[in-house]
DNA sequence: CGCTAATGGGAAATCGTTTTATGAAACGAT
DNA sequence: ATCGTTTCATAAAACGATTTCCCATTAGCG
């Protein structure tokens, strides 16, 4: 029913081949043979049959990008900019929600092989745990993002987040917070480790002890932060000062500060990660670590096109700046006590 | 290189033709012969080729959900239901952001038509100006989501956009505001178009007179809402209640109340669209009109594949109920002046 | 027992494109 | 005039699944 290119080569009085070279800008074809060829297909309205075209020439058009959670914008902002990329190339992007979960991710990369698609960007919920294999030896290319994987032959592209995590929290230091607390994230995410690394650092170098209980660990999540923010200022000694090392751990903490009745900064300096769209509108603003997430989504998919072009280069990991974004959610005038 | 279905076909000492039988559970095969085949494909561990199913089939197990701006957390919610649903139907979602964009939105159109997809969730930029006839010419069902076209023979599902806009309006009245504002979102979506009638039949309804000066137009994001607001917020006669009619306008308005140094409920009660989860961290907590984002992505996938299984039944119109829920940033306990 | 019907399985065509191998024409150069 | 050498097109073979026929075998029934 719908033109094939058969259609279009009959109309035009070529073979399917001269069509196909054509459409694909191959091999030299006739200057006005290809005018001739390109008129009949406008003409027409023709449209290649994707499917086809992938069985034959073994790869699609298609980008996976699997995202360790949808609702993070942290994530749907590192979506536009691998979709803007991939789209300067003819690629398409397939989105799929792995929820943070080993068992999801893997499926998802069993289907983006099954679909032959031309590469995967991935958030991987585990630096160890990985079934990115199943596209490496399918010869699959395969670019991480925001978090690395044990396995250092993959390309990634991240932030420094020891750095900006240690700055954060040498800021609240600077700030005179006495005790400094952290909610981490998981630890089997590099991701998770290196911001908790960072903070610790911070606490080493200004000669704190590290006190274990002004430490609280999260799961990423809205839900999980509240929880270990409300343990961490229900503690004996609860923090006057608190890093959260992501996005939507950051909503659930201000949540439990406001319950308890703690004003910002005065009671407890807070700091968050990813710049989201409410950190402005929210009184005090929110200082937090800014992360360049368009920057991220679009190199990382321009490395993996790069990689699907075949272009050979040793394993690249690209760090990208994460800084820390100062407002009034941190700023004490004065010293406490 | 990948095991095809004729290496499973011959471990297995049968024909492909069985093999696919077996595997898309068509016609009965044989109980032993069944398992046996299935034997092979779990010790292979082979997957079928997607694009050659596609092509045979005329028909990918994909479904496209183009959506109008997935920086907003209600489509990414949206995202989740429809993904979830489509899943246990063994159906992939591609995502597609069309950027509040019609010729953006067109080209995707296109891409899901020439790819053969199995179906398309649409939030279309536009009720006149759509390109979906594209995929209805060739059979492929589509099915709105959050907004409808003028053309009422696509299903949707969306939410009672006017009666929610209006309960939400005359909450402020009640409230004793005297002067209710309301950020409109573009009319050219029937969603803007609702909400903004549904603001006007409040204030009809309760005798006030319709002030121009009290609506202004944005276009359902951040930095719009925070203009329009603005705008409203200057004028000679600011409003002391404010309406906001989506999410994103909804944080731009709040920045720009909190700019005007204005105390919120006090010098202006407000409302706002879709309840983000910072709405609940924000002080005063926000009151504002929650939609059933889960359940509208889910409810639309469900209703796409019924379609694509084939049933037959008219244009559907799934209207889901929004509700508002009232927290503390629209509460007045006293009446001003 | 003989006939029809039902069941389980295989051979081969098919989906629409790309690509390899091949050939015809055109053009210089010898 | 002949022999390469390009250049431009074509025919036909993939790609890997599904599916339409078709053929055995068995079951059912009078």
């Amino acid at each position: 029913m719908p033109t094939t290119i058969r259609d279009v080569a009959a109309a035009a009085g070529v073979s399917p081949a001269t069509v196909s070279r054509v459409l694909n800008g191959k091999r030299d074809v006739g200057a006005d043979l290809r005018r001739r060829v390109l008129g009949v297909v406008a003409e027409l309205g023709y449209r290649r049959n994707g499917p086809a075209r992938s069985l034959r020439t073994r790869a699609a058009m298609v980008l996976g990008l699997i995202i360790s959670d949808i609702t993070n914008p942290f994530f749907t902002a590192v979506v536009r900019g691998a979709e803007d990329q991939a789209q300067l190339a003819g690629y398409s992007v397939v989105l799929a929600n792995a929820d943070e979960d080993v068992a999801k991710e893997a499926r998802y990369l069993e289907v983006a092989a099954a679909e032959q698609m031309a590469g995967v960007l991935l958030s991987p919920a585990s630096s160890r745990q990985t079934s990115a294999d199943v596209l490496l030896e399918r010869g699959i290319p395969v670019v991480t993002i925001d978090r690395r994987l044990a396995a250092g032959s993959v390309d990634s592209v991240t932030v420094n987040n020891h750095q900006a995590a240690r700055e954060a929290a040498e800021h609240l230091i600077a700030q005179g917070c006495r005790r400094v607390g952290f909610v981490a994230g998981p630890v089997q995410t590099t991701t998770g480790a290196s911001r908790l690394a960072g903070y610790r650092a911070a606490l080493r170098a200004a000669g704190r002890p590290l006190d274990p209980s002004l430490t609280a660990y999260a799961d990423f999540r809205t839900e999980g932060g509240y929880a270990a923010a409300r343990q961490l200022l229900r503690s004996r000694k609860p923090p006057d000062g608190l890093l959260i090392s992501n996005n939507l751990m950051t909503v659930g903490g201000l949540q439990a500060i406001a319950e308890a009745g703690l004003a910002i900064p005065a009671d407890i300096a807070v700091v968050g990660f990813d710049d989201a769209n409410w950190a402005t509108a929210f009184r005090p603003p929110l200082t937090v670590v800014a992360q360049p997430t368009y920057e991220i989504g679009r190199m990382a998919a321009e490395l993996l096109l790069r990689r699907i072009a075949g272009e050979k280069f040793p394993p690249r990991r690209v760090v990208l700046r994460a800084e820390l974004v100062e407002r009034a959610s941190s700023r004490r005038t004065q010293e406490p006590g």
